[in-house]
DNA sequence: ATGAATGCAAACTCTTTGCACATTG
DNA sequence: CAATGTGCAAAGAGTTTGCATTCAT
């Protein structure tokens, strides 16, 4: 059979993603870890993420740009809220919303599985 | 100033858009119009998207395997729910979700501009 | 020992861009 | 006419894959 084996690769990927807030991309987290002293290859991380979300302990989106963004599961549900200005991001949990989604998505026959919710907008401080 | 011209290569990206049911990609298009005789260039159709999105007379998303899928969108400001199995989409009016995304926005601080909501999940027919 | 996992680099796919030429207004 | 749009092909970005080597079991 298959027998995965346990490599200080797959803890590290495993690790930064889970340190990571939000999503974050293959080459995001290639880069976190170089900076952190570690060797690891690109393809590497690029394989345990794909194991990961494989193995459900990893959600993966699209982003705007063409990117893959993982998240390690487990983590509160949320979403963001971006300034089209300077970039900051602000985290939304909204259990409403969550039950908004499911209520639309089961009202037209699906069986909900996911959504993504990313609202726009300018910050405080760009407004000045 | 900046004179936008009108040429046959936009109104066929435009029909061929208007005339294809869902999402397409632009490779898609690409083919389409090159089966329907159009001696159009790949980077045309490309610009030419990029174009009709800009204007907001065409929808964009990032489908799973990374492309961007567009489609002919009308006036009305929708969202989205669609089969992660199919690829059916089904178009979302919800007043109530504009009226709580300004506010969540507002509540930090934010001027509210816009935002993307898509629901995932499994139609009907491919739940069986 | 033995074969799965890694690392590197080449290959791939989708998209964008530079530049010369055709076309529009 | 002036300059925008197009087409081609080359360049980019992100991701995957082939293969020899390393390493967990």
């Amino acid at each position: 059979m298959t027998a995965k084996r346990q490599t200080w690769q797959k803890d590290a990927v495993k690790h930064a993603l889970g340190q990571s807030t939000g999503f974050v991309s293959a080459q995001d987290l290639h880069q976190i870890l170089k900076q952190h002293g570690s060797p690891i290859g690109l393809a590497t991380v690029y394989r345990a993420l794909a194991d990961l979300a494989q193995q459900e302990q990893a959600d993966s989106l699209q982003s705007a740009s063409g990117e893959t963004l993982f998240r390690a599961c487990g983590q509160t549900h949320h979403h963001h809220l971006i300034c089209t200005d300077c970039g900051a991001t602000v985290e939304i949990g909204a259990a409403e919303i969550e039950v908004w989604a499911n209520a639309v998505a089961k009202s037209h026959g699906f069986t909900p599985a996911s959504h993504t919710i990313e609202l726009f907008g300018i910050c405080g401080n760009c407004k000045h």
